[in-house]
DNA sequence: ATGTCAGGTCATACCTGA
C-alpha cells in the first residue's frame, strides 16, 4: 500500500501536475495540502476521472486539505482537530482507507515570529499532540501525513544559518514536534534513511531548487501498531523540477498489506 | 534585505500568506 503526501500549492492552478503525478506513481492514498480552493471549487471530476475517491476541506485563498483513495471513497472520520471547533482554517482531514486511519494535516507556517501567527502555530501543535496521544492510547493503526512546517533537526535543512529566525526552526516548534515523536510515532523516512540528507521542500526564492537548498518538512508518521509494516519510502524529487511545480515534492511510503 | 509563487480583489495592479 503506497501512501503519499503532497503540498500541491494550489490544486486548480497545478492540477495538470497533480494528475500527471497520480498517473505516474499510482498511490493508494494521497494526502494533499494547500488546496487554495473553496469547498465548491475542488476539482472533484478530474480527480474521479483519475480513479480516486476524495474527501476534502476547502477554504478560499489559503489552506485546504484533501484525502484521496485509489478506487474507493475514504470514510471520513474528522475534518478538524478535536477540541478545535472554532478553527476557521482548513488544516486537518481524516478518513479510513483499507483498515488504516489516515490523518492529513497542514500545520501552520507560523511566520513571522514572534507574533500571533506563531502563537497560533504552537497552539495548533498542542492540539495535534493531544489528539495524537489519544490515537496512540487507543492503539489505532494510523498514518499522520502532511506538511508539518517544522524542520526537526539541522540535518533536515541544507544550511540552517539563513533560517534561524524562521518559525520552522524555532526551539518551541522543534520541541513540540519532538514531543509528538516521543509518544511512539515513527518518522518513516528518517527511520529508513537515518544518515541521508532528505529534502521535501525547496523555496521559490534564491534559486533554491537549482542549488538543492532544501528542507525536510513533509512527514509520514506511523503509529506503533503499523511501524513494522514499513517497507520503503522516498521523495519524488523530479516533480519539483518540472514546469509550474509546487515548491514541495511528493513524499511517500510503502506499507506491507 | 532579497527573492517567487498563487489566488483574490472596490481588477489589468496590488495585496496577503507562504
Amino acid at each position: 500500500m503506497r501512501i503519499a503526501t503532497f503540498n500541491v500549492n494550489g490544486v486548480n492552478g497545478r492540477l495538470p501536475r497533480l494528475l500527471e503525478w497520480l498517473e505516474e506513481t499510482q498511490p493508494d492514498v494521497a494526502c494533499l495540502q494547500e488546496l487554495k480552493a473553496p469547498q465548491d471549487k475542488f476539482p472533484k471530476a478530474a480527480i474521479e476521472k483519475a480513479g480516486y475517491g476524495a474527501i476534502w476541506a476547502g477554504q478560499s485563498r489559503w489552506n485546504g486539505v484533501a484525502l484521496l483513495a485509489r478506487g474507493c471513497e475514504p470514510v471520513e472520520t474528522r475534518r478538524c482537530l478535536p477540541g478545535y471547533p472554532s478553527d476557521e482554517q482548513a488544516r486537518y482531514i481524516e478518513g479510513a482507507v483499507n483498515g488504516l486511519l489516515i490523518g492529513c494535516l497542514y500545520l501552520p507556517n507560523g511566520n513571522p515570529q514572534p507574533g500571533p501567527k506563531f502563537d497560533y502555530k504552537l497552539a495548533w501543535m498542542e492540539r495535534l499532540n493531544d489528539y495524537a496521544a489519544e490515537l496512540i492510547e487507543a492503539n489505532v493503526p494510523v498514518v499522520l501525513a502532511g506538511d508539518y512546517n517544522v524542520v526537526a533537526t539541522d540535518f533536515d535543512i541544507y544550511n540552517p544559518r539563513s533560517w534561524l529566525k524562521d518559525a520552522l526552526l524555532q526551539p518551541e516548534s522543534r520541541e513540540a514536534y519532538t514531543r509528538l515523536l516521543a509518544q511512539g510515532w515513527t518518522d518513516a523516512l528518517r527511520h529508513l534513511f537515518p544518515d541521508e540528507p532528505i529534502y521535501t521542500f525547496w523555496d521559490y526564492f534564491r534559486n533554491a531548487w537549482a542549488r538543492n537548498a532544501g528542507l525536510r518538512i513533509d512527514h509520514l508518521l506511523l503509529s506503533p501498531s503499523i511501524a513494522s509494516r514499513l517497507r520503503d519510502a522516498g521523495v519524488d524529487r523530479e516533480v519539483r523540477g518540472r514546469e509550474g511545480a509546487s515548491d514541495h515534492a511528493p513524499t511517500w511510503i510503502l506499507l506491507d498489506d
